[in-house]
DNA sequence: CGTCGATTTGAGATTCTTCAAATCTCGTGG
DNA sequence: CCACGAGATTTGAAGAATCTCAAATCGACG
């Protein structure tokens, strides 16, 4: 998947006509189904996307999600059928980029493998410590858990901390995300609210410590650091 | 990390004097601790290998295990401290590739991209199915899809399906991959073995109807298609 | 105003954990 | 060859976390 091409010479341009292109997707459209190849990966502009994998008696495990500023996802560059689905739960604007355009950058660029690295790694420490999260922690431990990391990463990308936070996920999703039922993950909600953790209204939070939570949660960002300089990703935001 | 060398005109040479090393490690020792920055990935020759998370109270989450034939880790590309401990299991010997020359092979080889992203899909595969069953599946799911998957990835790497299959782990080891307590783990193995399912001894796992643990398990080994066709592995292992 | 999905609450059942302790296994030194 | 000791496995009993089933309420949208 290795071509060249002009890129070669002038140096990668995602904003030319060939190379960008907008896609848009409606709530609950499929980015990707599952056994299908995508032959291009998304740059995340706008909205939010889970990835999940199902079981044939409805059971539903969602694996990953991905914000604004998120790549999704670098494993479609494998030549094998996805094992997952991809699912806008916000509406989405995402820049697409098709595979041999990505593999040229990745080869001809000065950083790229650096860059392609960094996202493989991140991709990496988020899973292992949602796989941590899954099987040690608490259900109170769960949900301040996937909270403080939403904070974290919306506030990375936006640049900004604060304690009002974009909230679109139901409680459906939260509970298949974090392996519990719904109805726990309201209890549990309500409980947090009550002790003023944080409250979840109108598809936003609040936190107003977001510190005690974070310790509630056993929340250590290391995980997330390389968040911070994210050369891929921000030299295409940038563009 | 991208850096010329004489690999780019002769090809690539694993076996080169100065590409290529191997390294031991004794059962319980670490090929790489938490925080530290390796400069090099493993391809592993023998042996298995864990990599896990820790919360200051001692709870751990195996995230996953690496065997013969397994790249250690992909991850490890990445400029960023590592987040996880890799532990031996066994002893176990490998292959120390180092980034740059692994870096050089992905960019100079003309399936080097792709085989790079064959590992990447693979692991991401690995550990959706990971959260899968973390997350939704119960005790007794859990334990057959281990098996399953272990019994799966040695024979796709030794090429033959047997009924007698490797199993070093402890039950705390399988305890701490699957989120449940050792107790727990215990008791439901005696549930399988006097269901006939498997039995597990003297670092052996006996399996007598392959098929009929796999659907105990709802195991389904789609998601480790990419095992079958792995260029990069091949490559290096039959060298 | 009606409808559908999302949230909330109750009650009882189940799975899994915790704590405690006995037994087994296997490598090591005498 | 045997005794010893540390780690691993096994069992029991009680408790806690979470789930299942059922149903009421809320809230956004046409």
């Amino acid at each position: 998947m290795i071509t060249s091409t002009a890129s070669q010479e002038s140096g990668f341009k995602i904003h030319d006509a060939d190379d960008k292109q907008m896609r848009r997707f409606k709530t609950n459209q499929y980015l990707a189904h599952i056994h299908s190849r995508p032959d291009c990966v998304f740059l995340l502009r706008r909205g939010w996307v889970i990835r999940y994998r199902q079981l044939r008696d409805g059971r539903r495990q969602i694996t990953g999600f991905f914000l604004q500023g998120d790549f999704c996802d670098v494993a479609w560059l494998s030549r094998q059928p996805l094992t997952q689905a991809f699912k806008a739960v916000t509406d989405v604007e995402a820049v697409s980029i098709h595979e041999g355009k990505f593999a040229d950058m990745v080869v001809h660029r000065p950083d790229g493998m650096t860059a392609l690295c960094n996202e493989i790694g991140l991709q990496s420490a988020i899973n292992a410590e949602h796989c941590l999260t899954l099987g040690r922690k608490t259900a109170a431990e769960k949900l301040t858990q996937l909270f403080s990391e939403i904070s974290y990463r919306l506030g990375a990308v936006s640049g900004t901390g604060s304690s009002d936070v974009p909230m679109p996920l139901t409680q459906q999703h939260i509970a298949d995300i974090l392996g519990l039922t719904p109805i726990h993950v309201n209890r549990v909600m309500r409980d947090l609210r009550d002790a003023g953790i944080v409250t979840v209204r109108a598809r936003r939070m609040i936190i107003p410590d977001l510190g005690r939570m974070q310790r509630l949660a056993q929340f250590d960002p290391r995980y997330l650091a390389a968040l911070r300089q994210h050369r891929l990703r921000n030299h295409l935001w940038h563009q």
